[in-house]
DNA sequence: ACTGGCACTCACGAGTTGGGAGTGCCAGTC
DNA sequence: GACTGGCACTCCCAACTCGTGAGTGCCAGT
């Protein structure tokens, strides 16, 4: 159990070649590069105590060492400082979102950046609507029984959908309508809003209580089921780099995942604030995804999260490099909605 | 030049042979499958001249024949009958797209069912809007000095936009600026709007000037420079399938193109109405698609073409069964457009 | 115009081999 | 006790060989 000094040392040296050259590292090639100051012999008990331990394997005999999953763990955890960003990469991240116009060009253009710098799958969550509040609803007559019902979030995002009304209806009965939907839910958490619509309606006076019937339950359906259910994906077209050599060989699992926009929720969207989260090949529960490891972190205006984004690729990656980029990422797009 | 009936027969017959074993074809196991009542030797001749004709090829010496894009392309326009769709097929196409409940809904759903129908990459532009035309317009005050403007289309598509006021302005302002606009640009197809916004800001009454101007032009950028802009996209898993035989062993290129959304609506969106368009291969404009055909058609209500859509995969593809799946889902979209 | 026969070509898979990188172990040194 | 040099061993990998068989082109014969 005893991993000294130096045999962290070794582990750490061991991830850093293999995600640098992609190839199993042995002893001696090991301390040519870095400056270990003892012999391939003492280099090599250490592995055999660090290979018992499960931190690294030969994928066969007299070959050198791969990292395991919980190798990188080790390393991730207790190895690694995150590696503050260029400035190169600082400027880029301001470039790109600078000229952003509103908030889907954002997450548009946050999902290219992420994929750009990381040049790993990219994935950001739009700004989710339970965890944000509402801002403004808005009722707009389109036929005498239609309405389009369009409600925008504090986070500047928009959900709007139509709606079949019973009866006929006048215009100034929209006008209270919309009067008491704003007066009731104005300023909410939408998480909180479910059992305010439904008081809502029981204070309905009864001349309008069938139309607000059948607003509650679009309101109800579009605010809380639909409200968490967009993804913004990039950069697949990473997964294809490594030669094949990740993912052992078949991409068509990874594939398959990414366009679930479920399991990607569950992936980014299980985000505590403020937190980044690294998920290391087995340590995903998505058994199409045991191959890859996804980093992910919250974002939202100030200390508020509300929602996810992170990046996806093969275990061997740079995971310094990695969480420093996506937590900045976050960051910035943060301050960017902090202002609007 | 004198391609004599039989060895048409031959080319479409290695075509399907090719197609469905995915390995190139001989003249024995030609005759074998399909009952050409001649000779391997005579198959041979026959070859040797479409050879010659390049619409086949070997891809070595004493190897079977492999089409050409030129061959596909003799295959699709000249050789092969559209496949009716099977009755499982039809009900499948129903079954999917049944209880979609808004225009986001439908092309989510469509897209999912092409890509599971044809098992290739599926693409569906959203309805454009600059072919369809306006239903209504909305102005939403968020505050004293910034609106929300809505727009819905006849389609049922509805785009947002914030837009800050020069200055603070009145309700009746806005409700005039409403009513102006509305009267204006509704019923109007989108293409035609922009000498209409413009004159709209002409006849405006000075004191709303300043207002309606800033309107105009987000009116204009938001009605035409980003009308087309929407592509849904499934199915990219499908291109991991031929064991990494098609695409000539690396999917990267076509991954990359498949995220411009630029190329995809070159692709997509150009259709005529009513027609559906193969793209074989190298008649591809794009450099990174040459390893691919595209199957894309026109959809809309009635006889109108609100975009396009289609699927993408190996030059190596049941031309026939996809191009009838195209067009089936096509005509059912339409007609469900139709409908609302 | 088609066919049967025949010699030829060449990709492919199975087996073989040599080299080299890497290992584990052990005896020796500080 | 911790480290090192030396050494025998393992085994992947790339290169080579070789037999097989599918497929061909050509030609003489019907």
């Amino acid at each position: 159990m005893g991993l000294d000094e130096r045999k962290l040392e070794v582990l750490r040296a061991i991830v850093e070649d293999y995600v640098a050259t992609q190839e199993p590292v042995g002893s001696k090639s090991l301390v040519e590069r870095h400056n270990l100051r003892v012999s391939p012999a003492t280099v090599r008990n250490d592995m055999a105590v660090l290979e018992e331990e499960g931190y690294i394997r030969q994928p066969h005999t007299s070959a050198g060492r791969v990292p395991t999953d919980a190798g990188y763990r080790l390393f991730v955890d207790k190895l690694s400082r995150v590696k503050p960003l260029s400035q190169a990469e600082r400027r880029a991240i301001e470039r790109f979102l600078i000229g952003a116009v509103d908030l889907d060009d954002v997450v548009h253009r946050t999902v290219r950046l992420l994929a750009q710098l990381t040049r790993q799958v990219a994935v950001v969550q739009y700004p989710s609507l339970s965890r944000a509040s509402v801002r403004h609803f808005e009722l707009v007559p389109i036929s005498t029984t239609r309405l389009m019902v369009v409600m925008i979030a504090e986070t500047g995002r928009v959900e709007q959908r139509l709606v079949d009304l019973p009866g006929p209806i006048l215009a100034d009965d929209v006008t209270e309508l919309r009067r008491m939907i704003n007066e009731k839910l104005v300023g909410k958490r939408l998480a909180d809003t479910p059992p305010l619509v439904v008081a809502l309606v029981e204070e309905t006076a009864p001349s309008l209580r069938p139309p607000m019937t059948t607003l509650s339950t679009v309101l109800l359906e579009t605010l809380v089921e639909r409200s968490e259910e967009r993804i913004a994906l990039a950069g697949t077209a990473n997964l294809a780099r490594g030669g094949l050599l990740d993912f052992q060989g078949s991409l068509r699992p990874i594939l398959e995942a990414l366009e679930e926009e479920v399991i990607l929720l569950k992936l980014f969207g299980e985000v505590e604030p403020s937190m980044t989260r690294v998920r290391i090949g087995d340590e995903n529960e998505i058994e199409d995804l045991r191959t890859a490891s996804i980093v992910a972190t919250g974002y939202g205006p100030g200390t508020m999260v509300v929602g996810g984004m992170g990046v996806l690729g093969p275990t061997r990656m740079d995971y310094p490099a990695n969480i420093a980029t996506v937590r900045a990422v976050a960051r910035y797009v943060g301050d960017l909605l902090a202002q609007s």
